[in-house]
DNA sequence: GAACAGGCAACTC
DNA sequence: GAGTTGCCTGTT
C-alpha cells in the first residue's frame, strides 16, 4: 500500500462527500477512516488538521487528485453562488461536500440501479455486483472488490444477474453494459458535446431517462452545469423558488449548487439549522 | 396486505 | 403536454 499526504485549504469533509448520495462504495470505518474502491483501486482516506491522508493500492497521484477534486477552489465556487440567499445558506451547511471524480461506466451502472431505489439497497445490489464480477482486493481482514469491467458485463444476459435481485433494473444494465463496451457511449466523446446534446446520447439508454442521465453528466463525467432533480430537488426547489424556476439560472455551477442544496434538504434544511444553532 | 420508494416508458386523453 | 400505470424488490 502506497501512502499519500495532500495538504487542502477549503473545507472538506468526508463523511459530507461520501454520503451526499454522489457515491455508494465507501463507507466509515471504526478508525474514522472511510475506505471504497474507485477506478480500479482501493483507497483508505483520512482527514486530519486540513491535510488528507490517502492509503492506497494505487500509485498514481494524479488520478488521486482527480478523484478528490483536489485542484479546484471551492471556495470562488461558493462566493460565486452565495448571491443566492437559499444556496448561500446550503453551501455554508454542505461546505465541505466535494464531486468526485468517478469513473464513467461506473456512474452509469450505479444511477440506472438508483431508480426508485434507496441508498442501503442501492449499495447492496453494487457490491453484490462487484463481488461477483469485479476483481478482489486484500486488506488484511478485509476483501475488497472492484467494480467489473463494462465488457465484463456486456457478455451477460439480464437472466444472469438474477442474483443481484436489481429486478426491472437488469435489462437496463445489460444494455448500458454493451453500449460502453462496444464504444457507442463513449465518455470522451460525450465530454466534448454541448450539455444538452450529451444528454440526449445519454438517454438513448434503455432506462435512462431525463434524471439519470443528469446524474451520469455531474457525477460520470463531472459536468458541473448538469442538475439532477429528483424528489428531494424539487421539494427543495418547490419551497424556495416557486413553480416555475429554471435551473439552469444557477449558470456553469449549477450542479454544485444542486449538491449543496439536495444536501441540505435531505439533512432537514432551515429547519435542522434551527435545532443545531 | 397495501402503499410506497432518489425513475422510466408506454399509454391515455 | 399533462396525467396515469406497471415494472422488480424491499421496507413500513
Amino acid at each position: 500500500m502506497n501512502k499519500y499526504q495532500f495538504k487542502i485549504d477549503d473545507p472538506f469533509s468526508l463523511a459530507h462527500t461520501f454520503e451526499c448520495g454522489q457515491c455508494f462504495r465507501f463507507n466509515p470505518l471504526e478508525s474514522g477512516e472511510y475506505a471504497g474502491v474507485a477506478h480500479g483501486h482501493l483507497i483508505r482516506a483520512r482527514l486530519d488538521s486540513g491535510v488528507l491522508y490517502l492509503e492506497t493500492d494505487s500509485s498514481d497521484d494524479k488520478l488521486l487528485r482527480h478523484f478528490f477534486d483536489l485542484d479546484r477552489d471551492y471556495s470562488a465556487i461558493r462566493r460565486a453562488l452565495a448571491y443566492d440567499q437559499y444556496v448561500a445558506e446550503a453551501s455554508e451547511f454542505g461546505s465541505g461536500i466535494r464531486m468526485l471524480g468517478q469513473d464513467f461506466w461506473e456512474a452509469v451502472c450505479s444511477f440506472i440501479i438508483s431508480q426508485c431505489n434507496n441508498i442501503p439497497r442501492i449499495k447492496g445490489i453494487i457490491e453484490r455486483l462487484s463481488e461477483r464480477y469485479g476483481r478482489p482486493i486484500n486488506a488484511g481482514e478485509t476483501t475488497y472488490y472492484t467494480f467489473p469491467d463494462a465488457d465484463v458485463i456486456a457478455d451477460l444476459e439480464p437472466e444472469d444477474l438474477g442474483f443481484l435481485r436489481s429486478g426491472y433494473r437488469a435489462p437496463y444494465i445489460v444494455e448500458a453494459a454493451r453500449a460502453v463496451a462496444s464504444g457507442r457511449l463513449n465518455a470522451e466523446e460525450l465530454r466534448q458535446m454541448p450539455l444538452e446534446q450529451a444528454r440526449s446520447e445519454i438517454m438513448k439508454l434503455p432506462g435512462v431517462g431525463n434524471k439519470v442521465a443528469s446524474c451520469i453528466l455531474l457525477y460520470g463525467l463531472r459536468r458541473l452545469d448538469a442538475f439532477p432533480v429528483d424528489v428531494w430537488m424539487k421539494r427543495a426547489l418547490a419551497e424556495n423558488y416557486g413553480k416555475d424556476f429554471d435551473p439552469a439560472s444557477f449558470g456553469e455551477y449549477a450542479g454544485i449548487a444542486q449538491q449543496y442544496i439536495f444536501f441540505y434538504r435531505r439533512s432537514g434544511g432551515r429547519e435542522a439549522r434551527a435545532v443545531s444553532e
